[in-house]
DNA sequence: ACCTAATAGTTCATTTTTTGAAGTAATGAT
DNA sequence: ATCATTACTTCAAAAAATGAACTATTAGGT
């Protein structure tokens, strides 16, 4: 997209950050809690293990995300946000409210308020 | 990447719709005011018409963008945000908060907080 | 001792997207 | 008649995502 350096817009700093594909999918399951790389797989049914593992990479560089490795056979790694990271609610909630807001709209049917609704608390 | 039907998670229908690089940044510029589509590529620096087309297409489909084409020579064709698009406002907004709160931790420098540090109005 | 299972990846070939450059139709101005 | 302008479309090349297979390590069962 644009260039190497910091977009100056806090828009295009968050975009940044969470482009592509499952990255903010990601950030949803997080903000319920810690989770291993596996766990992460099971939750969001399709990223490739490829995709997750360059997600999770660019929200540590980025410190949204910390990651600690047990040295266990076979292997654990636990995926947490950070406070950095936590602040994300705030945006993940709204976009939240806006897609809950579409549903008025469409006459197909009405979506299930069920709890499972929407994957995180919120707040 | 999921399937066809609607997600049922607000935060998964907003992805749906602005999915893919520069559709946020779109929505940002039409936050200001109805552009053309020159307009469009002009300030989005780096878009190509391909990507633009196809995104204008989308959010047209899905009511976010009306678009209006004056049948004139050359063609005029003005994108504007419908009310359903105005209301993601307060996604860009909490995106802009969270971007701008990452400046105090990078201690590289601080970024300018000249008028231009964010392209569309608050409110 | 041997075999199996489990985790967190990596590697690789295929498919899908995005990009960048070039092309197109229509017509008012020069 | 030629040129310029706009809003696209088309096409080849580059980049990214996917899906499947593979790897290292070792605890546990037989």
């Amino acid at each position: 997209m644009n260039s190497r350096s910091q977009p100056c817009c806090g828009v295009a700093r968050f975009l940044t950050i969470l482009d592509g594909p499952w990255a903010t999918l990601i950030i949803r399951e997080l903000l319920n809690g810690p989770l291993r790389f596996t766990e992460l797989r099971k939750q969001l049914e399709g990223v490739s293990a490829h995709t997750l593992t360059h997600r999770l990479k660019r929200f540590e560089e980025n410190g949204i995300v910390s990651r600690t490795a047990y040295a266990e056979t076979p292997p654990r790694v636990v995926y947490e946000l950070t406070e950095k990271g936590m602040e994300l609610r705030e945006v993940l909630n709204a976009m939240r409210v806006w897609g809950d807001s579409l549903e008025s709209a469409e006459p197909e049917k009405t979506v299930s308020n069920s709890i499972e609704s929407c994957p995180f608390s919120q707040k």
